[in-house]
DNA sequence: AAATGAAACGTTTTT
DNA sequence: CGTTTCATTT
């Protein structure tokens, strides 16, 4: 059982009665093994696991959590633990509740934003620095929403971004305007989720026994908001002060610093044995931490045994020296490469190495299958397989239709729109049976390109739609009638009419997206990406480049498909898809983390590299805002960073960047570890 | 209005 | 370095 492999600290907080419950668990110390215990104690004495929730910061953790415990529990069981995201229990549960949601990426919503951003004029405007892009009005707004601020969000521009008071009306007004359209086509964010639900919570339907909160210093007020609107009978929070490094993100380390006031019977219970790393990696963590102000006081005990190296600090002098002299140690090192891990504060620092690695034939895994969901034929396919699911996506319509030659944006959205007319605010209607309207388009449309001939270009068109050999109620459909539609569009169009058609019907998730790449459109689609693939500089198509584009593509979309197969829910697939896609982690071999995707991890070998004055910590962000608290938050993450490290730690920066050609000073963190002499 | 090619840009971190 | 924005051509 698990209880019984605690120590006595583990063993009374896992224990713990019901109530407001805190665990201060630093890095290292069982965190993990203690929610584990925790649950199977409650299951134990009779707690339904239906009656627990599980919160957590990855629904990878999650995942790994409900697995643990399921090795002393029935599966089916386990299965019942209401465990993942808050974003991700959100959407369930709102799910469960029959509301419709469509999950958009906030890639996309900016753009929908920008849309509206277009739209309006600043110029008139006395203001000392010009308007936030939409893109960081969008980000601005999702932290506004994160933090919970009391007041609009017009106050929140005048309170924290003065500069730009004299815009804050129009922001306002912007993001209203936003979410008028956003309601439209029944788009929610992340944060939308987390709204919603709290709404949806005011209702008391829902109540749990107990919820439990991993990484509970990562919390941010939104979210803490939403624990308390949960009606429950007690809590579990675990967390540790020193490891909050998601303020960027609204997380608010007050939260778990007042918690014993905000819960008056709280119980606070510390976990101070380190079963991680070797005396000499612990102490020099501890050394850099204790320079930020101390919460409570901490006590680390050391328990593992033998003999370590001691950290040691690496100096190179330029980048890609330091790049290829790592890739080389890790190449001659006896840990298991699935053992090692490259820590660094900026994604970017991952090209480099993983390029170095390469080289050397050691395999490198990264997170984020960003390229995968981010590659433009598994975006079609989701685009096709989100219009399916909700015809009147407008965002997927106009993606995907930029795929028809000849037609960009603004010719899509005229298209959407007509459908949308025809069909009467329903795009199956409009593509299926839609309402006999002479013509659904504008008076003003015009052919610009060939402004003298639409007569003729409309003639030539009418004969070419005649010959074709479609279904009558597909070829009668007004939104053909538009002057710039030419055969290729309309097969276009047609192909997208057969595949709406036939996967409307299919309700299995694999089933589906199996359809969709074996659809004509798709051919059509997987040809175009293929050949521009192929196409040389000087305009010749490589045949053997483009067969191998096309089999790559036809090869994600299997993989797709398997993905996919997890999952007997069409919506719960596509939505999965934003909301853990971005934990997916391809290949095996060596890891590389930028330090927040290494929260919760731990290796035998880490190397935590790039460790540049200006870099690390970075000093544009540290002025931010004039916030004052950011630098202790750059000390955590070195904090998180070093901690990772089991028994062998190497530190390392390089002096010079050849590309950007900017020298560097080791950062101020590695004086304060003592590796390196403070410079007077 | 779309396609193409050239120039600028910017680079924290995540659900 | 790769993406995104801008300017030019059709």
């Amino acid at each position: 059982m698990p209880l019984s492999k605690l120590n006595k600290e583990q063993l009374e907080a896992a224990t713990a009665p019901f109530g407001n419950n805190l665990i201060i668990a630093s890095a290292g110390t069982g965190k993990t093994s203690t929610i584990v215990a925790r649950i199977a104690h409650l299951l134990q004495n009779g707690v339904e696991p239906s009656e627990l929730m599980l919160l957590t910061f990855t629904n990878k953790a999650a995942l790994e959590m409900v697995e643990r415990v399921g090795r002393f529990f029935p599966k089916e069981v386990v299965n019942e633990i209401e465990a993942g995201t808050f974003h991700a229990i959100a959407y369930r549960l709102l799910k469960k509740s029959g509301r419709e949601l469509v999950l958009k990426e906030p890639k996309e919503l900016k753009i929908l934003l920008r849309s509206l951003h277009e739209k309006r004029r600043f110029s008139h405007i006395e203001a000392s620095t010009a308007p936030y892009s939409a893109s960081y009005l969008y980000d601005i707004y999702s932290l506004y929403q994160n933090v919970a601020f009391d007041g609009s969000f017009g106050a929140f521009i005048e309170e924290r971004y003065p500069d730009h008071s004299p815009y804050s009306d129009i922001y306002q007004d912007l993001i209203e305007e936003f979410e008028v359209l956003k309601g439209k086509f029944n788009y929610i964010d992340f944060n939308g989720l987390l709204l919603e639900f709290i709404d949806y919570l005011k209702d008391g339907e829902i109540a749990f026994k107990e919820i439990l909160v991993d990484e509970y210093q990562d919390t941010n007020r939104l979210q803490n908001s939403l624990i308390e609107h949960i009606k429950k009978e007690s809590l579990f929070c675990v967390g540790d002060y020193d490891q909050s490094i998601y303020a960027f993100n609204g997380a608010d380390i007050g939260i778990i610093g007042s918690f014993k006031d905000n819960y008056p019977n709280a119980k606070v219970f510390t976990l101070t044995k380190n079963y991680r790393s070797s005396k000499a990696i612990l102490s020099l963590a501890n050394r850099v931490i204790s320079k930020n102000p101390r919460l409570y006081p901490k006590e680390l005990e050391v328990t593992k045994t033998g003999n370590f190296p001691p950290p040691k600090l690496l100096v190179f002098h330029e980048l890609f020296e330091q790049y290829e002299a790592i890739a080389k140690m890790i190449s001659e090192s006896k840990t298991k490469h699935s053992e090692i891990a490259v820590i660094f504060r900026n994604n970017a620092s991952a090209d480099g190495l993983e390029a170095n690695l390469r080289e050397l034939g050691i395999a490198s895994k990264r997170k984020g299958g960003v390229s995968f969901f981010d590659s433009k034929e598994i975006k079609a396919i989701i685009d096709i397989y989100s219009i399916i699911l909700n015809p009147n996506d407008m965002m997927s319509f106009i993606h995907l239709f930029e795929y028809a030659k000849g037609v960009g944006g603004v010719f899509a959205k005229d298209i959407f729109d007509a459908l949308y007319k025809v069909g009467e605010g329903d795009i199956y209607r409009g593509l299926f049976d839609p309402k006999d309207k002479k013509n659904p388009y504008k008076k003003g449309v015009v052919n610009h390109q060939l402004g003298l001939f639409d007569d003729v270009v409309e003639e030539i068109n009418r004969v070419k739609i005649d010959k074709g050999n479609y279904p009558a109620n597909f070829i009668k459909n007004p939104i053909l009638k538009h002057p710039r539609m030419n055969r290729d569009l309309i097969d276009f169009i047609y192909r997208f009419y057969q595949i709406v058609k036939k996967g409307r019907s299919t309700l299995n998730p694999a089933k589906l997206v199996r359809e969709i790449y074996k659809s004509e459109l798709f051919h059509y689609i997987s040809n175009t990406l293929a050949t521009k693939r192929a196409t040389n500089r000087d305009g010749s198509i490589d045949e053997t480049k483009r067969e191998d584009a096309l089999l790559r593509i036809e090869q994600k979309a299997r993989l797709l498909e398997e993905l996919s197969k997890n999952y007997e829910d069409r919506y719960r697939f596509i939505n999965s898809i934003t909301l853990g896609g971005g934990e997916m982690s391809q290949g095996e071999g060596v890891n590389l983390l930028s330090i927040h995707a290494s929260k919760g991890l731990e290796f035998d070998e880490v190397f935590v590299i790039d460790l540049m004055d200006g870099r690390f910590p970075n000093y544009k962000l540290l002025n931010k805002n004039g916030n004052s608290e950011n630098i202790e938050e750059e000390r955590r993450l070195f904090y998180v960073a070093v901690t990772r490290a089991r028994e062998i730690l190497y530190l390392s920066y390089a002096k010079y960047d050849k590309i950007k050609d900017i020298e560097y000073l080791h950062s101020p963190f590695l004086e304060e570890a003592g590796l390196v002499k403070p410079t007077p």
